[in-house]
DNA sequence: ATCAGCATGTAAGGCGTTACATGATTCA
DNA sequence: TGAATCATGTAACGCCTTACATGCTGAT
């Protein structure tokens, strides 16, 4: 058995929580794990047919409010294929950092030319920062629930890189003046 | 006139510190900047043709003990194009990390599945924080040249953040058991 | 002799993004 | 009535990885 692609996993991790449509999940997946992964309509809706020709999901079509949608739900072959790749100790976890990788040739180009990419990311990250301060305060008082609680270490852990860059951030920008 | 893909641009950077071949420019990403960016031979080899194309960087043969190379170098042109990449501020950082993926969907699985996951990436980053340490550590002493300087940046981002995530590790499996 | 490492490349596929195309509905 | 949002999709391209193909050299 190939393995699936990951956006795939994605969708069944969604479904198992709930029904949803395809233009759904891209709001999901936007507005919960967008910092640590992305997905795009021009991802999500092949994939969705790929998984419904493979019955990891079904689809059902809706009329609401007039407005037609197609609405996935996850089967029995999905939430089993969704676990194989939860218990699949493989892992691909990858930084590309283009900031990173121009400072590092920052020989190129001027110290202040090398502070102000600096100065973006920094910018970037606190507003990004702030967000998720909010989301992992608001997960803080219902972690019983374990739907949340696996939401809250996500949301921490980027509490925590996030405010690491910071720190980094403003320790390289005294080096470089 | 387009944007150079960034692979593009670490060979220009690479060559605007010596004169490489395409094995050697592999070596170089491998050893320094592979934590934050990556290049493969086939992505490196045609890159190389395009920039020759482009004026961009020059090739010459060379015998090295009988065996033949080509040895690439970077053209005024070429380094006016790295000047105009790092002076943009635009900056591609995306992290992908499918363990956050999984432990987003922890609810698939059990908790111990949620926590070995975590621990795998745990044992990896102590693996590549340690080497990290040690870089910057024998960098800290020359941090008058400042190619040296931007080079001991990049490694103290990746100690920062790598002792952050072990931090969140920590933390994460306490809060799972 | 054999194996690791040097050295250059190609082919195919993975996996994603952006832009385009279409049309309905809701709200100001 | 016009803009934003809902909703589904396709096409083209970006950009990288993996696997394959080839052959030399240096050390044990």
């Amino acid at each position: 058995m190939a393995r699936e692609k990951r956006i795939n996993m994605v969708i069944l991790g969604l479904l198992s929580h709930e029904d949803l449509t395809g233009y759904d999940m891209k709001k999901r997946i936007d507005n919960s794990i967008s910092f640590f992964w992305n997905g795009s309509f021009g991802n999500i809706y092949p994939a969705l047919k790929e998984l419904e020709d493979e019955s990891l999901i079904k689809s059902s079509n809706a009329a609401v409010g007039g407005r037609e949608k197609i609405i996935y739900h996850i089967t029995a072959k999905g939430k089993k294929v969704l676990k194989e790749w939860l218990k699949d100790e493989q892992a691909s976890n990858e930084l590309r950092y283009e900031t990173l990788l121009k400072l590092f040739f920052g020989g190129g180009a001027d110290r202040s030319t090398a502070i102000h990419n600096i100065e973006i990311f920094e910018e970037k990250v606190s507003q990004d920062l702030a967000l998720l301060k909010m989301l992992s305060k608001s997960l803080e008082d219902c972690l019983d629930n374990d739907d949340h609680l696996y939401y809250y270490l996500t949301a921490s852990f980027g509490v925590e890189t996030y405010e690491a860059y910071l720190k980094w951030c403003a320790k390289a920008k005294k080096m470089l003046i």
